[in-house]
RNA sequence: GCCUUGGUGGUGAAAUGGUAGACACGAGGGACUUAAAAUCCCUUGGACAGAAAUGUCCGUGCGGGUUCGAUUCCCGCCCGAGGCACCA
């Protein structure tokens, strides 16, 4: 009988769906363990190899943790909202809910091929209403809910209306509130609430028709599409992220996530200690308040700089200057925003006629105007120091203004000195000081003299919330005489509307102004839909819970199931669905709507999947290919070639013929008799050829084939290029292993005991694949497993005892044959429900070893051996310490213990 | 410019202070076969010596250092990948 994984891999594929295998079902009694993919755009392009990298990764995981007895959650889902599917409508009219229904139906297909334990049952879509109701209603509560700074966290709205009401606060008193109008107060509260409307520069993408994120800008082009994006002031929805930056930064703290996915975080949260300091300025000695991290300089500051977009530079803007300020602010407004990235060199700025007061020194400084400074930091004002910040070094330069150190011993000649080190000159009180220490003594002075305070600045932006798009959750706002009011939370969700042009309208209004009757009780709704992040913020929640009608999670299921345990995709998230999801987390966690403050508590990022291009080499002028080694003799085009007909770089050219009609009559210039092509590792893209498709793996090497060899590929986290080359060794692997329990018909498998090397074989392979699985270093375990396999083949080993354990081992990587042979050896339950082997020492380690080593006096030798010692170990620590005797001689004798379990102990004499 | 990574055979890679290149691919040779596929066995980092078993030297981007011993730890460079980028 020889290994038919076709057959094998349907009746299993139909068997778990049938008796529902993984089902995950809230069950106390065994620990819980949440593993956690990041679910998919579902394109129109399908699945590629790449895609199921880390959901294989998951999978392996989650079976592995299923086998030591957890109680595994490991949903899948899709991310159904977002561009491509209403660009697709727009050009073609097809709703994008038909074109998303038919990707997802797709998707499932292919997922459903390589064989993964998710509990379907818990399918979510983001674009169905009863998802995004969930979605809406965690919008509203952060309409209805403030960023308490004092308790620091998120309050119900109720609570700080009860303060303006009763005490007053934040400037507003008690009276003033009572007296204000039912809009002011709406206008005052907006200035509190959590998802709040407000006035901001915002990225808006002309082309697309809507504002974007800055994490949906790279460059100063859209993410989608890569279109160019210029800065507006616009009214947009937004999210009070910035409120959280503080606990988002702590939060990393306590996270098993990787070191540089950590660190991309805090640099896009980007805190920074400094102070602010008033300088009065102008001729009414208006107060302006700058930012700085380095006080400390502020006896060398020779003028200041206001943001082009900074309200100040109006009012400080002198008659005589306001033709020339006003030539520069067009001059900036036209500028988008890849302009500017691009011209960041180039210094430019115009001259207030306004003039500031140092505080410290009394000294006037000349304000200037320049978009070096940028408005949406700090106060959009800043003192600049030329001898001591390059990019004021610049400006100074520039403009001639004065250059004065205050450093000792500084040369400022040709750059600024930006180091923070040094004996501070030229500053009065803070004369002979080193730099740490004037920079805290110039807080503490400015602070007692009451020119300033202390202030911690992030980088992190509040979030835009609204899209001129439709294909997205509709806001459930509606406005009453103008006042953006919340939809009742027992009237979501508030539906998708359907209309049949997805285009904005002709008045520039977003597409849902379209729709027919898009009001509530009479009074018109919001137009604008969320972003694509809205759907994904919560969503591992709604995985807990999913068909729950009354709540996004019901209050004792997510007190079992508390959060991920483990989360695996790409970085391409860590700035933003990984800081939205902790954000929409952390507020959720305030209102007691969830435990845990954290949603993810590890994190793995797989590695990009890329291209394996091939080339063919067409002699110009010529309809003759030449063979990659001989391409040099003569004057070629290189030519992208379908991967599908290529083997191991060798080209089927009778296909090659076939493939297109202009290479039929193609003639070829061979190497010993084969056209070699040529290869380069780029983007999987279609236009490439070079897309490989899960599919066709699965038809011609099956499943479990596509998932070992994805593994064998190489660590997880690398970035790899799908290369199929070396899939025939883990097929052949398979084959291997099938052989152990048959050759041809018959059936091989006794009941003999087992001998001692057998079971060390055996026992040496559960202990490397527990510690490897722990580690996510599955490309190990896989060549452990081939060494065993290849072991119990020369012993001819086809025992019971050894073949049963090893079928479980190889049942999270190869799940469909493990279920096969398990059946075959007489078992009726599936192995999903079978336990982890135990590893049991007696059958790799001698009680205890005791070694005698000779040395010199005074070495000290440690041998960090693993904590599983067997005998190779132990022999490799002394073969290493007689390695060292020979260098410190033999005189003194020392004893070495060997202990299982524990390390060796050197007793010298 | 700053941050984070990585650099090992023809290829994917392993080894985190102790025999560098496990495992796999590819390549070469052989067995079985009428033949092919499949399967199995041998060789495979480089150089040199030898009829041969084998031996010697070199070798983990480059240059130093620590150590009896360094791919691994430390210092300084070079190159690649990813992220951030007028954030005061």
């Amino acid at each position: 009988m020889e290994y038919d994984f076709k057959s094998i891999e349907s009746k299993w594929q139909s068997y778990w769906a049938q008796k529902q295998t993984f089902k995950a079902v809230k069950d106390s009694e065994k620990p819980k363990f949440y593993v956690l993919d990041m679910f998919p755009y579902p394109s129109g392009a399908g699945l590629h190899v790449g895609h199921p990298l880390g959901y294989i990764a998951s999978d392996i995981f989650s079976r592995y943790k299923r086998l030591k007895g957890f109680n595994v959650l490991h949903p899948m889902g899709y991310d159904a909202f977002g561009l491509p599917a209403e660009q697709y409508a727009i050009q073609t009219g097809q709703h994008p809910e038909v074109t998303t229904t038919k990707n997802i139906a797709r998707y499932r297909e292919q997922l459903d091929k390589i064989g993964f334990s998710y509990d379907w049952d818990r399918e979510v879509k983001t674009c169905d209403p009863a998802f995004y109701k969930w979605t809406q209603w965690a919008f509203l509560k952060m309409f209805d809910s403030w960023y308490d700074t004092d308790a620091d966290k998120a309050r119900p709205i109720s609570d700080l209306i009860a303060r303006f009401e009763t005490t007053g606060y934040d400037g507003i008193s008690a009276s003033a509130w009572k007296e204000a109008s039912a809009k002011e107060k709406s206008d005052i509260l907006m200035n509190y609430r959590i998802a709040y409307q407000g006035e901001t520069a915002v990225n808006w993408c002309p082309k697309l028709g809507t504002v974007l994120a800055n994490d949906e800008v790279k460059d100063g082009l859209s993410l989608r599409g890569g279109y160019p994006v210029e800065q507006k002031k616009m009214t947009q929805w937004q999210l009070r992220v910035s409120a959280y930056a503080s606990r988002l930064l702590d939060g990393l703290d306590k996270l098993d996530w990787t070191d540089s996915l950590k660190e991309m975080q805090r640099n896009w949260i980007g805190k920074s200690q400094g102070t602010e300091v008033q300088f009065l300025c102008g001729e009414q000695k208006k107060a302006v308040t700058i930012f700085t991290t380095r006080v400390d300089t502020i006896f060398g500051v020779t003028f200041m700089v206001l943001a082009p977009e900074s309200e100040l530079v109006d009012e400080l803007t002198t008659a005589e200057n306001r033709a020339a300020v006003d030539e520069y602010l067009l001059y900036v407004k036209k500028k988008t925003e890849r302009e500017r990235i691009a011209e960041t060199k180039s210094v430019t700025g115009v001259f207030s006629g306004s003039y500031g007061i140092n505080p410290l020194t009394g000294e006037k400084v000349p304000i200037w105007i320049s978009e070096y400074v940028l408005a949406g930091y700090g106060t959009g004002a800043i003192m600049a120091v030329p001898a001591h910040d390059s990019r004021d070094y610049a400006f100074a330069k520039k403009f001639n203004l004065p250059i004065v150190p205050i450093i000792e011993g500084c040369d400022v000649s040709e750059q600024s000195f930006d180091a923070k080190e040094g004996i501070m000159c030229n500053s009065g009180f803070l004369d002979g000081m080193d730099v740490k220490t004037a920079i805290e003594r110039a807080k503490d002075y400015v602070e007692q003299k009451g020119l300033g305070r202390r202030k911690t600045n992030f980088r992190l932006r509040d979030a835009i919330f609204s899209r001129q798009r439709y294909w997205g959750e509709p806001f459930p706002i509606y406005y009453k005489d103008g006042i953006p009011t919340a939809v009742p939370f027992d009237k979501l969700p508030v539906e998708l509307p359907q209309i049949s042009e997805f285009k904005p309208t002709e008045a520039g209004e977003p597409p849902l102004a379209r729709a027919k009757d898009w009001t509530y009780e009479g009074y018109p709704l919001e137009t604008s839909t969320m972003p694509g992040f809205a759907g994904s913020s919560a969503y591992y929640l709604r995985y807990m819970d999913p068909h729950n009608s009354e709540a996004l999670v019901d209050k004792e299921v997510v007190s079992y199931w508390r959060n991920v345990d483990l989360y695996i995709g790409g970085t391409e998230h860590a700035t933003g669905h990984l800081i939205y999801s902790r954000f929409w987390n952390k507020f959720l966690y305030d209102l007691g709507y969830v435990c845990e403050d954290e949603p993810f508590r590890k994190l793995i990022n797989q590695g990009m999947i890329q291209g394996r291009s091939n080339f063919v080499y067409r002699i110009v002028g010529t309809n003759k290919f030449v063979s990659f080694g001989l391409k040099d003799q003569y004057d070629t085009t290189e030519i992208h070639v379908d991967i599908n007909i290529v083997r191991n770089d060798r080209l089927d050219m009778e296909a090659f013929k076939a493939w297109r009609p202009e290479f039929a009559d193609a003639e070829f210039v061979l190497e010993n008799g084969e056209y070699i092509c040529g290869w380069a590792v780029e983007k999987m893209s279609k236009s490439m050829f070079n897309v490989v498709n899960p599919d066709d793996i699965c038809a011609s090497y099956g499943a479990d084939t596509l998932r070992l060899y994805e593994m064998f590929l190489g660590p997880l986290e690398q970035s790899k290029p799908w290369d199929t080359k070396g899939i025939d060794g883990v097929n052949r692997f398979l084959k291997k292993i099938w052989r152990l329990f048959y050759d041809r018909e018959k059936w091989l498998v006794s009941d003999e005991k087992a001998n001692a090397q057998e079971l060390k074989t055996l026992h040496r392979l559960i202990g490397k694949e527990q510690e490897d699985i722990e580690t996510f270093s599955f490309n190990t375990t896989i060549s452990a497993f081939m060494i065993a396999v290849n072991d119990l083949t020369a012993m001819k080993c086809s025992k019971r005892e050894i073949l049963e354990p090893l079928v479980v081992l190889l049942s999270p990587f190869a799940p469909h044959i493990a279920e096969e042979l398990w059946q075959r050896l007489g078992h009726e339950d599936t192995v999903t429900y079978a336990t982890f082997p135990e590893y049991e020492e007696k059958y790799t380690v001698e009680d205890s070893c005791t070694y005698a080593v000779s040395f010199n006096g005074k070495t000290r030798f440690t041998a960090d051996l693993p904590k599983s010692l067997d005998k190779d170990a132990v022999e490799k620590a002394v073969r290493a310490m007689e390695q060292t005797s020979k260098y410190v001689g033999e005189q003194n004798i020392v004893k070495v213990i060997v202990v299982p379990g524990k390390i060796v102990n050197i007793v010298l004499k």
